[in-house]
RNA sequence: GGCCAGGUGGCAGAGUGGUUAUGCAGCGGACUGCAAAUCCGCGUACGCCGGUUCAAUUCCGACCCUGGCCUCCA
């Protein structure tokens, strides 16, 4: 299995560093408002991963954290003047609902900050009584020129890391790009007890912190959205790495590629902020989550109203090639076939195992024996729950994959298809036809086959 | 300005130093009462300019364009 390492700039082969046990740790959201598609990408992407790897080793950990400590929950708190934690717990639990709705399943760990400031503590003292942070003013900054290696995952020179940046430095700091890992909190805001004072952990601590608490000191995979390369990993990288003692912290970085909105950077400043509980109207859910994995995963996405239908025509043919088959048992002991899995092993090639996928289904809809029927349901079914798609009956996709409710029921339905299949027995195509336009008008396509009718929504 | 990622046929999107990506859309055929679905067949592609090579979309260099990051945005 190769997997693209940012650190190196190269696709190389994955060896966990105990062959038994891989760990993951992914950087989850800031529960301060509603999740967007591009926040879905990586929890879509990982959850991907996460499947390949739980197939190919005994045992995988895969931790994703919760940010509920942050300076912009502070602010959605004090403006509806309420606890961090109702903000906090209302957006986590919708951040669950929107995830589980694109099939991506839990990971094995969602630690909070709120339940590790112990540890984020004992981190902080750590690297303190290592000589790679400092107190001033009631903050803890990391001194980063203590910890040479900085900037080598981000490809930075931390000389000219400054040059250009957009940001006064405080004039606490021993060096300019040294950064926060406790700040001091006013009375009104929230903060906890530290050796320091009253005050809160720095966004990248955090995840270091929770990362050698569950996974240990070094880990196998850590992922994220290539966005937070720099600074939070780079950062995090520098954390970890000195307080234990030069112990490597992740042994492959992997990060996904941006989310565009119609080819421009989605963003509140431009008003095109996609939420996922949105973008879930505006098809099937598995066709929202079949858009996210079309490209691979590195490639930038520029997300438009085409790529959800784009993605729905494709699970059409997918699950038709299913719906085809008709009713055999999927053979017993049949897998993804070596293709597939070889696409997915390769960095993780969606786009590539998908073909692997649609071959799979042109032979689906050319098997004439029940036995390489049996075979080819199997396949298909396995390699789509690889991908977490095709996990629903085909009629169960057919029947309510279609966007144009008008709140026709199945029976009303299967009323007006039999009363057409007898027109068409009685040789009567203009009644057969009248009624096949009224479904059509009310969103419901007829299709006659050799064994009788079949529909779906459009 | 620095660093990173990308520019493939109508659209989406893989991949490769010389031979089919794949899907959607389109066209022709088969099938069908007509359709739909399905099957068969078809189309032109690799930003621009040089270089290396017998041969480059694929390697190298320059250039143009797009996007991201440059202290808390996945």
């Amino acid at each position: 299995m190769q997997l693209h390492n940012t650190y190196t700039g190269r696709k190389e082969p994955f060896e966990p560093l105990d062959p038994q046990r891989v760990t993951m740790y992914v950087c989850g959201p800031t529960v301060y408002s509603y999740a967007h598609i591009g926040n879905a990408r990586p929890a879509v992407v990982f959850d991907v991963l996460a499947r390949l790897l739980r197939r190919k080793f005994p045992k995988v950990v895969y931790a994703r954290n919760i940010t509920d400590i942050d300076d912009k929950i502070n602010a959605a708190a004090a403006k509806e003047k309420v606890d961090i934690s109702v903000i906090t717990s209302k957006f986590a639990a919708a951040y669950h609902e929107d995830l589980a709705a694109l099939g991506v399943q839990p990971p094995d760990f969602e630690p909070r900050v709120t339940e590790h400031l112990p540890q984020i503590i004992k981190m902080i003292n750590a690297l303190i009584s290592k000589g790679h942070a400092y107190e001033a003013k009631g903050h803890v900054l990391f001194h980063v020129p203590s910890y040479p290696d900085y900037g080598q995952l981000s490809k930075r020179d931390t000389k000219e890391l400054l040059a250009g940046a957009r940001v006064e430095v405080a004039p606490y700091k021993k060096d300019p790009g040294d950064f926060v890992l406790w700040k001091p909190s006013t009375p009104e805001l929230p903060g906890w007890e530290s050796p320091w004072g009253r005050g809160r952990p720095g966004w990248h601590i955090e995840c270091s912190a929770m990362s050698e608490a569950l996974l240990g000191d070094t880990i196998d995979i850590h992922g994220g959205g290539h966005d937070l390369i720099f600074p939070h990993h780079e950062n995090e990288r520098a954390q970890s790495t000195c307080a234990h003692g030069g112990a490597p912290f992740a042994r492959y970085w992997v990060h996904n590629g941006f989310l565009l909105m119609d080819s421009q950077k989605m963003a509140k400043s431009v008003g095109n902020v996609l939420l996922v509980r949105e973008a879930l109207k505006l098809g099937p859910h598995e066709a929202i989550r079949l858009a996210l994995i079309t490209g691979h995963y590195r490639q930038p996405l520029d997300w438009n109203d085409d790529v959800v239908a784009d993605a729905r025509r494709k699970l059409d043919r997918l699950y038709g090639a299913l719906r085809d088959l008709g009713d055999v048992a999927p053979a017993r002991d049949e897998k993804a076939p070596q293709a597939f899995v070889d696409a997915l092993e390769d960095d993780l090639n969606t786009p590539l195992a998908l073909a692997e996928l649609f071959a799979l289904a042109t032979a689906a809809n050319k098997a004439e024996s029940a036995e390489e029927k049996a075979k080819l349901k199997a396949q298909m079914v396995d390699a789509g729950s690889m991908m977490g798609l095709l996990q629903q009956s085909p009629h169960a996709w057919f029947a309510a994959a279609g966007t144009q409710s008008d709140g026709i029921g199945e029976a009303e339905i299967e009323a007006l298809i039999a009363r057409r299949a007898d027109a068409r027995k009685a040789k009567n195509f203009a009644e057969s036809d009248r009624i096949r336009d009224e479904l059509k008008s009310k969103g419901v396509l007829v299709e006659d086959g050799k064994d009788g009718q079949r529909w779906r929504r459009l």
